[in-house]
RNA sequence: GCCGUCUUAGCUCAGUGGUAGAGCACUCGCUUCACACGCGAUAGGUCACAAGUUCAAAUCUUGUAGACGGCACCA
């Protein structure tokens, strides 16, 4: 069979991805093993607003590998899919389209409307990353792809809101909080970031004192809030104070009167020592107006901009604007001590990076105790979950739920779970799962429902059991999900009520390190109090792929490297096998160059392959071919002993989640073991009989031996090939279908029913009897004697073309063994004889080498031989081992290394030295002997 | 301010208490009938710095410097 020169990407690429997912070979329906064992992993939700990045590239590559590793175990598996509602996010672009199109605002169509054109939206836009995820090979079960708006998954959220609320852990209440004027809602703590503004200013002003003719002076980065104040504080201590506390301030630019009190909270060490109190707009000062009875005054709108209570000069004033003012006109006053240049952190907006305004506000909580005291004994008592790399994760996570506050859950917004909360006139509240079990409890009052909706992150905490068809009813009935595949019967569909119970706790979650308190967290404590299970037992917390600069990559540096264009030019495939060659957690600068040199791999896989097919003539897959090694040759023992050994060590790198260990073995057992030794080794055998033929004439048939020859290699490939497979899906695909004798029979145990597919074949688990340790030295010293003699002919300038004799002197073993790969070494080291006795009879005129085990090389060069080039070519090997030699020496003559190390150590180490020495009196001697 | 991670060959990164590794780049030589996205052969590192533990430290401990990240505070 003839195939095409070098890999192409784009055509493995076409049709497979189809064929599987419509085939159902993604859904764990496929897997006929009644007793099979499940594995589980549901995807982090990606926004539907959002399109592919590379962080989504590495980490579903790596729940990629791991569901096809495990499908092809024999385990059920399932990798559940789905899209994240995003409530700022699609909220931002539905106002967006809305102002460009129409010129108008969301209050000018109403909320009802709005929603409507939200979900139009989502409809028109939102499938952009599961259609990208389609390209990337992933094996999810795409019928049970959810969104966290689906029908139950909003079940599952109004459920979760009653309970809570009913056992009092959901409270509503004033509270100060971040809000956002830019999107007019409220913030989590975990949604603002901070930015550090170097051209902050500290304003000190002067406040004068009723009844004297001194005044206070109050330092502040927001002088527009003292139009909220509503007390002065100082320390009780505070000697320079003392006479002023329970006298008044006249506060300036308002005509009121504000109390002058005494509180520990102030540091008489910091700035004035006094303190500007404004409850309705800073935590600090809140949490003091509470303990004196502040008024708590506020005085800016849901916009930014100040509001009546601040004053009628300052209605309708953005806030950097009446901070402006109001620092003008302190100085107009005289009452404005100085300005100083100060280096400020503003808490903006994660998203729209709007400096969000502390404010007080009447808003819905959780509260978090008992949460987080269930969270953290599952840490403490169970260990889960295990994270992936355990250092530092474990303890970041540990530590900050032992400090974790209340979470702010409502959100003013239009687009996501609104809040099932309804009151009647005199603001009384009833929380129920409808409007007319609302109205119910208000004794069929009229209600109007909570404005508000829920954050993002409550419908996704619920995420890990919601997705399971979870809705907090208690019989659990639901109808069946519509599927969209086509070609696999309905009937072979387990029934999906079952699957809370199946897939639940999942096996791993892969996920960044941003959103392991945002989501991890919170996931964790929800699913443990509702379903009382542990959501998944480990975390694979992936690193961040840096932009080529090294920062993290944004569109503001424009730094982005685009997965689809990766593909596009390299290829799915390399791609993949690239991001899973990064260590576990690690962040990794992008460079072409390394996707490139997977790229190659791949080719590399490829050619090899071709051969293989070009030279297959009468030969198939065949797995009986590699059992009972006892009568192969050395090359055959060896590299069945190299398969089987790789098969093992990527089972044990992949188990403990470590994929880059994986993907190297793999990559050196391909190229330097399968294709630069073993194929360049039997090639001889394999093509004997293969056009073109050795002068012109095509030989009878193969014979048997080369027909054995080429059935191993071709199922050594084979296998080989499904160990790629969960890092390279499309290629291995597409040449595994090539292979003579692939068929059905082929499939794993579990998937006997399935059309041929390398996806659905056991993973090699490798076979510990079939590592042969005696094939895997006497291989060595085969290699050890090639790259010797390729090295003189490197060194020496000998042509490739010219072919040379070899003597080797040695032991009885070392001979016997090269003499039965005798045909391999003249071969790959280009010789025309072999002269193997107990000592060297050759030329002055020879250059020499040593082989570790001591037996000596030499090649005759009459007339091509450089003396002092061959000198120097002795003297070099001999200062290299004599290098290692000093070392040795060194480690011996010290008593207490031979006293206190390990016996095996120290004779590991004499045995080194003997060897060495053994190989410089061998060189010396030679480099004496050319005078 | 607190906590943490990183610092290894020119570049990008593995590794790890006991002889320093890969890919790319560099140098030299090859159209050897799978592959130039290739083949062969070299060269290149006191593993950031300092002290300690140990028979033995690049690896463990502590400190220093630089880079980065998280949290807190910020009148």
């Amino acid at each position: 069979m003839e195939i095409a020169k070098a890999f192409d990407p784009k055509e493995a690429e076409k049709s497979h991805y189809q064929r599987w997912e419509t085939s159902g070979f993604f859904m764990p329906e496929i897997n006929e093993d009644p007793n099979a064992v499940k594995y589980s992993i549901v995807i982090p939700p990606p926004n539907v607003t959002g399109s592919l990045h590379m962080g989504h590239a590495l980490q579903h590559t790596i729940m990629d590998v791991l569901t096809r590793w495990k499908r092809m175990q024999g385990y059920r598996t399932l990798w559940l899919p789905g899209t994240d509602h995003a409530g700022i996010s699609v909220q931002r672009k539905v106002v967006e389209q809305l102002k460009k199109d129409e010129h108008k605002k969301p209050t000018d169509i109403g909320r009802d409307e709005f929603v409507r054109r939200a979900w139009t939206w989502k409809e028109q836009y939102g499938n952009t990353i599961t259609e990208q995820m389609r390209r990337e090979g992933a094996s999810v079960d795409w019928s049970r792809h959810r969104f966290t708006m689906d029908d139950d998954l909003s079940k599952a959220v109004r459920s979760v809101f009653v309970t809570l609320f009913d056992q009092g852990w959901i409270y509503k209440g004033l509270r100060i909080v971040n809000w956002c004027p830019k999107d007019k809602t409220v913030l989590s703590d975990l949604e603002v970031k901070e930015e550090t503004k170097k051209d902050g200013k500290l304003t000190y002003l002067k406040y004068p004192v009723v009844g004297t003719d001194r005044t206070i002076t109050v330092a502040t980065t927001r002088p527009e809030t003292m139009l909220g104040d509503t007390a002065v504080a100082v320390n009780p201590r505070d000697e320079r104070y003392k006479d002023m506390v329970g006298k008044a301030i006249a506060l300036p630019l308002t005509d009121r009167e504000i109390p002058i009190i005494a509180d520990e909270y102030v540091d008489a060490e910091f700035g004035t020592g006094a303190v500007k109190i404004t409850p309705a707009h800073d935590p600090n000062d809140y949490q003091v107006g509470l303990r004196h009875d502040l008024p708590q005054l506020l005085i800016m709108n849901d916009d930014g901009t100040m509001n009546a209570a601040a004053g009628t000069e300052f209605d309708g004033l953005d806030r950097f604007k009446a901070r402006e003012k109001v620092v003008e006109m302190f100085e107009e006053l005289g009452l404005l001590e100085r300005v100083e240049d100060y280096e400020i952190t503003l808490p903006v907006c994660e998203r729209c990076k709007t400096v969000v305004e502390p404010i007080l506000s009447d808003q819905w909580f959780v509260k978090m105790d008992e949460m987080r005291d269930m969270a953290l004994d599952l840490m403490r008592t169970e260990g889960v979950p295990h994270f992936s790399p355990q250092v530092p994760h474990e303890k970041v996570y540990t530590a900050w739920l032992e400090n974790l506050k209340d979470w702010t859950i409502s959100r003013q917004l239009w687009w996501g779970h609104q809040i099932p909360a309804w009151y009647d006139d005199e603001g009384n509240t009833y929380v129920a799962m409808t409007a007319e079990e609302a109205k119910e409890k208000a004794g069929g009052r009229e209600l109007t429902q909570d404005q508000d909706v829920l954050d993002t992150w409550f419908s996704s905490g619920l995420w890990a059991f919601s997705t399971f068809g979870w809705t907090g009813e208690v019989d659990g009935k639901k109808p069946e999900k519509e599927l969209t595949a086509n070609s696999y019967q309905l009937s072979a569909i387990s029934d999906r009520r079952t699957d809370l119970e199946t897939f639940l706790p999942t096996d791993v979650l892969v996920t960044g390190r941003d959103i392991i308190f945002l989501w991890v967290s919170r996931m964790i404590m929800l699913t443990k109090k509702f379903v009382d299970k542990k959501a998944f037992e480990d975390v694979i917390v992936t690193g961040t792929v840096l932009g080529k600069d090294g920062k993290p990559m944004s569109k503001s540096r424009n730094n982005g490297v685009d997965p689809i264009e990766m593909f596009d030019k390299f290829g799915v495939d390399a791609t993949r096998i690239y991001l899973a060659s990064i260590a576990t957690g690690a962040d990794i600068k992008w460079n072409d160059l390394l996707i490139e040199t997977y790229r190659n791999f791949a080719n590399k896989i490829w050619n090899a392959t071709r051969f293989c097919l070009m030279n297959s003539d009468g030969a198939k897959v065949d797995h009986s071919s590699l059992v009972g090694h006892d009568t192969f040759s050395l090359p055959d023992k060896w590299i069945i002993s190299r398969l089987n050994r790789t098969a093992i060590d990527v089972n044990k790198a992949l188990a403990k989640y470590e994929f880059h260990t994986a993907v190297s073995l793999l990559y050196h057992f391909f190229w330097d073991d399968f294709c630069d030794w073993y194929i360049e080794l039997v090639k001889d055998e394999i093509t004997s009989g293969s056009p073109p033929y050795e002068g012109g004439v095509a030989p009878a048939s193969a014979d048997g031996v080369v027909l054995l020859a080429r059935t191993r290699i071709l199922t050594i490939l084979e296998i080989a090939l499904r160990m790629l497979h969960p890092f390279m899906p499309y290629l291995t695909e597409e040449l595994w279908l090539k292979l003579p004798g692939i068929s059905k029979e082929m499939l794993a145990a579990a998937y006997k029913s399935a059309e041929p597919t390398i996806m659905l074949t056991a993973f090699p688990p490798g076979d510990a009897s079939a590592i042969d340790e005696t094939a895997d030295a006497e291989m060595q010293l085969v290699i050890d004697t090639i790259k010797r003699v390729r090295n003189i002919r490197s060194e020496m300038n000998i042509k490739p073309s010219d072919r040379l004799a070899i003597h080797v002197a040695g032991n009885a073993e070392t001979l016997a063994i090269l003499s039965a790969n005798e045909a391999q070494i003249k071969k790959l080291a280009r010789a025309d004889t072999i002269v193997l006795g107990e000592t060297l009879d050759v030329p002055k005129a020879s250059a020499k080498a040593v082989l570790t085990g001591g037996a000596e090389i030499a090649v005759p060069l009459e007339g091509l031989i450089d003396f002092d080039k061959e000198r120097e070519r002795l003297a070099g090997q001999i200062a290299k081992l004599d290098v290692e030699l000093q070392r040795i020496d060194g480690q011996l003559s010290n008593a207490n290394f031979v006293e206190r190390a390990p016996e095996e150590k120290v004779k590991e180490l004499r045995e080194r030295k003997e060897q060495i020495e053994r190989q410089i009196q061998t060189l010396t001697q030679n480099l004496e002997a050319l005078g």
